[in-house]
RNA sequence: GCCGAAGUGGCGGAACUGGCAGACGCGCGGGUCUCAAAAACCCGUGAGGAUAAAACCUCGUGAGGGUUCAAGUCCCUCUUUCGGCACCA
């Protein structure tokens, strides 16, 4: 007899189309009674096809919408494309084309060629992608609301500047000091730019972390970013100078420890207290170090530089004056750009004292006196007692820090004080391919918002796109975009050229999902079904956007939260960290050529295997290395799977009193409630190999034709097009109305069948295994007769003959162990 | 430098809350089927020792120490790898 195998092109073909035309995967917003958000990071596109990056991240997301929806939750899983923005533009410029029509294709080809073809279950119906006008309409007015509610400026700062990309960056997209992008040095530019004022949720985004169900990495990451720290203001008068100097400290307790005081190069005050004689030093390093890149400063890490300005502060508590000098160590962005330098108790304070020759006076004695050292030789940066710090000696650091500050209360030069390295948002890019800030600077009426029935400020098509690196953006020399009038007095304006950070693009896209058709709004918050749907559900993507989208969607959600829009403060309750595959043990990317592409495999061995392929890797937390050596262990297993099935359905069809036997019922009971809880879990690769074992089993007894039925069921969130195939052929009649095993409901366990009725006891003889007894499970509890038959047990004998026992331990059901 | 995660067979990885280490899969060895091969199926597979064969014994989860009747799991010290942050006062 020749065996009918799975032919998965030909399931592919009938069963997409199928579950196509009967809409299979859409969504009912307004009706939905158990809804379910399953959102997975949508992607950009940067390169001519999807790689197996995100076949393998999409399908961990994919199998739980799977199963809440055979848990009878209305699902609701849509899908877009983050098309807006420099990626997608840099990946234009490489190749020549035109921004517009390339993302047009490639998003097209990424859903009909590639999503389609791994078999997701997206409700396609709501589409979203971040440069279509319907949608970027909405950026904008998500900007003017920012902006009316105080939360958006227009200010001048060194920002980072990218030379490769031609535009400004956030903070968040400088990583080492390169171009998250292309990894070209970061430039520091004087520029006017947009910014978002994130730095005023810096503690609600901190205090939030605590009450959301979020991959603990990406906690403790958002943690370390936002950066806080408890410590104090304090100021010093500059001698001679109606000046004063404020600096933040984390140690107040070492106040007295402070030789001299630290200004960034770029400190206002710099060149208003310089000595005549100093000026010409001051303004040659201050302008050296400005042109340095971010990097260049950090590389020279080792040799602090630095000159003295010749003014001298006074010390708040003792009078005494110290030296002002101006080093780049000392950052701009943080605290106040000026520190009391302690170079006692501060590694880098002391190696630039230890250069420049500066006074080193301990403030802090060092609680192990075991090993006491000269105080110029060695920094302590631990706490202790006070010493050198006239009333405060003798106390702790603690209790020093405090009366310290207490006291500068008073004297009204210093106070408590929490800092956060937590930088404002900045927005505004100099490039083409992103939506216009929605701005006109009006010479009369200055800074206008254009008006929300004016949106959207459409991105006119131009064939002269290319980033110029001048500063500003192409917008700017397209005279009929710059030129306009002014929405509230009519004259001559000119609009704001910049466009919008690809990270505000797909900031909001999450609400937009459910209400994409809506033309009227940016999505209905008024609605009953706002609620249901958010904040969404469960949200999956990777974690290097933990600084940056992450973070941005949490901030636009609590800014909208408080201008009353939204009834929740953070958009997403749970959120998963996926993990990586990687190639050869490194990151998939174009320049080391190590892209798998999944097309070829999902060709070869369906997208059913390919998907259990991807998930058998290693568990979805943690990703993995992609290598396709082991891909005929499930190919095999689908195989086994499916004869199997056919095995038993169709000898059933014969004989329908077939009696199966209580063994194969009672580890497909098993193997249901692991699976289930795995899924649960995101542990998918332990419940692949859970059915696996199960199919062991099976292959040995048959099954009725309901469990081969549960089966199936178990088996249709890995393997969506098999288990249609099976379930159509098998289990719904013909010719009816068409009833996915996708909508099914997920089997439930008879728990009885889940209980052992003989268990297993390992026997250890001083924590060595020697034996084994098997108890009747009802025969548990009875210690005293659980241990009497171990000690009969053959194997065990041996040893209690010549010895003596010491101690017998017996926990039960699980482990006897003899002390001899 | 700081923070986080991890180190388990030839390989990917299992092991709930301290209780039989190595599930499942790959690979490998042997076999069945075949003229032969492929596919499929069956048996074996941590290392070492012992035996005619078994039973059996010793060692074994990066290294070293500790707690415990019992440690891959808990504690301390060290080490390597990966990820994040990085002169953040």
């Amino acid at each position: 007899m020749i065996e009918k195998t799975f032919d998965h092109k030909e399931a592919f073909k009938k069963w997409s189309k199928v579950w196509d035309e009967t809409s299979l995967y859409k969504c009912d917003i307004e009706s939905a009674k158990k809804p379910f958000y399953n959102l997975w990071m949508f992607p950009y596109p940067s390169g001519a096809r999807m790689h197996v990056g995100h076949a393998y991240a999409s399908t961990g997301s994919d199998i739980i919408g799977r199963y809440k929806r055979m848990q009878g939750f209305d699902v609701f899983q849509p899908m877009g494309f983050d098309a807006f923005g420099i990626h997608g533009e840099n990946y234009a410029i490489k190749i020549g084309q035109h921004p517009l029509k390339l993302m047009e294709d490639l998003c097209n080809r990424f859903r009909d060629e590639q999503f389609k073809a791994i078999g997701h279950g997206y409700d396609w119906s709501r589409e979203i992608r971040t440069y279509w006008p319907s949608y970027y309409k909405w950026t904008q007015w998500l900007f003017i609301k920012l902006y009316e509610a105080g939360l958006a400026e227009r200010k001048e700062a060194q920002v980072n500047w990218c030379p490769s990309c031609k535009t400004v960056l956030a903070d968040e997209q400088v990583i080492a000091g390169e171009c998250e992008r292309c990894h070209s040095v970061v430039k520091k530019k004087l520029l006017k730019q947009w910014f978002f004022k994130i730095t005023k949720y810096s503690q609600k985004l901190l205090d939030n972390l605590d009450k959301i169900d979020w991959s603990p990495k990406v906690i403790e990451a958002q943690r370390n970013w936002i950066g806080r720290s408890e410590g104090a203001l304090i100021k010093f008068e500059i001698f001679n100078f109606k000046f004063e100097i404020e600096v933040f400290t984390t140690r107040p307790d070492t106040l007295f420890g402070a030789t001299y005081i630290v200004l960034s190069p770029e400190h206002p005050l710099v060149f208003q207290i310089t000595t005549v004689g100093q000026q010409e030093k001051v303004q040659k390093y201050t302008s050296d170090s400005l042109a340095k890149s971010e990097i260049e400063r950090t590389l020279t890490e080792k040799e602090k530089t630095g000159v003295f300005t010749g003014a001298y502060a006074i010390s708040p508590v003792n009078g005494k004056q110290i030296p002002i000098w101006v080093a780049d160590y000392v950052l701009s962005g943080y605290g106040t750009g000026a520190i009391m330098a302690v170079p006692a108790h501060d590694a880098r304070d002391f190696a630039f004292a230890r250069k420049y020759n500066l006074p080193i006076i301990e403030a802090i004695a060092r609680i192990n006196e075991s090993n006491k050292t000269n105080v110029t030789d060695e920094v302590y940066e631990g706490d202790g007692v006070l010493v050198n710090s006239g009333k405060f000696d003798g106390m702790t650091s603690k209790e020093g820090g405090e009366a310290i500050v207490k006291k500068l209360e008073g004297l009204e030069c210093g106070k408590f004080a929490v800092n956060y390295k937590l930088r404002d948002w900045l927005i505004s890019r100099q490039r083409y391919w992103s939506a216009p800030i929605p701005i006109i600077y009006c010479k009369k009426c200055g800074t206008v918002p254009v008006p929300e029935e004016s949106l959207p400020v459409e991105l006119p098509y131009v064939e002269d796109w290319k980033p110029k690196g001048d500063g500003r953006g192409p917008l700017a020399n397209v005279y009929d975009f710059v030129n306009t009038v002014c929405p509230k007095c009519g004259g001559s304006a000119e609009r704001e050229t910049d466009t919008l950070d690809n990270f505000l693009d797909s900031g909001w896209y999450f609400f937009r999902y459910p209400y994409s058709q809506r033309e009227a709004v940016p999505f209905d918050y008024q609605e009953e079904s706002f609620k249901k749907w958010f904040p969404v559900h469960l949200y999956i993507g990777g974690a290097e956007h933990s600084v940056l989208h992450l973070m941005y969607t949490r901030f636009l959600t609590m800014a909208l939260h408080d201008m009353g829009i939204v009834p929740f403060d953070e958009p997403f309750i749970k959120f998963f960290a996926h993990g990586h595959v990687t190639k050869n043990g490194k990151k998939m990317s174009k320049s080391l050529g190590n892209i798998v592409n999944p097309d070829e495999y999902i060709d070869k061995i369906g997208a059913d295997a390919f998907r259990i392929y991807l998930m058998f890797m290693g568990p979805y937390s943690q990703g993995g290395d992609f290598n396709d050596r082991g891909i005929s262990g499930v190919t095999r297993f689908l195989e086994r799977f499916y004869r199997l099935a056919l095995r038993d359905l169709k000898s059933l069809k014969l004989s329908k009193s077939l009696k199966t036997k209580n063994e194969v019922e009672k580890a497909l009971a098993k193997t249901i409630s692991k699976v289930t809880a795995d899924i649960e879990e995101f542990r998918y690769n332990t419940a692949i190999s859970a059915m696996m074992t199960f199919v062991n089993v099976w292959e040995k007894e048959t099954l009725l034709k309901e469990r081969v039925g549960d089966v199936v069921k178990i088996l249709a969130p890995f393997a969506p097009f098999m288990a249609e195939e099976l379930w159509q052929e098998y289990f719904v009649d013909k010719g009816g109305e068409f009833k996915s095993v996708h909508k099914e409901l997920w089997p439930i366990v008879d728990k009885n069948l889940l209980v052992e009725d003989i268990v297993t006891i390992p026997i250890t003889v001083n924590g060595k295994l020697r034996g084994k007894i098997t108890v009747p499970s009802d025969q548990l509890d009875d210690a005293t007769a659980v241990l009497k038959m171990a000690k009969s047990e053959e194997q065990i004998l041996k040893y209690l003959l010549t010895n003596i026992i010491k101690k017998e331990i017996y926990i039960k059901g699980k482990i006897i162990n003899f002390v001899i």
